[in-house]
DNA sequence: GCATTGACGAAGG
DNA sequence: CCCTTCGCCAATG
């Protein structure tokens, strides 16, 4: 795909903070959005993951849910068993395509690197 | 160029 | 308390 220079910026920035997440733990769409100043356009960093797809380095996609802690996005990995599988692989326990213990799991820019 | 969609989120009924 | 609607902004049809 082709962006624009803004755009490129917005994704590039929204996988830079996705590769911050500690192993073991998860952050929201919303909580990367707000980080980023752009607040309630939670829905472009959704984009922005899907746009994630075989980007150097790995971007950990798996880490970021939404805000209920849903993995709404397993559905675009290869396999939507793999979101899963990853999350599981990190001691994170997941239990009807939810993160347990969510709140205690998410890790927010927010707070985690400074605003 | 307008209409619809989307890995979200908050508010309203 | 569950379901619907609206706002957000970019990409796609």
């Amino acid at each position: 795909m082709q962006y624009t220079p803004k755009t490129t910026d917005f994704f590039q920035n929204v996988f830079a903070i996705v590769r911050l997440v500690p192993k073991g733990r998860v952050t929201t769409y919303g909580a990367i959005a707000k980080y980023l100043g752009t607040g309630g356009s939670a829905r472009m960093v959704g984009w922005a993951m899907n746009a994630s797809h075989g980007v150097k380095p790995k971007v950990p996609a798996h880490r970021v849910v939404n805000r209920n802690g849903m993995l709404s996005g397993k559905a675009h990995f290869e396999t939507p068993h793999q979101m899963e599988a990853l999350l599981l692989k990190e001691k994170i326990k997941v239990k009807n395509e939810v993160v347990v213990d969510f709140e205690k799991l998410f890790w927010d820019p927010n707070v985690e690197i400074g605003i």
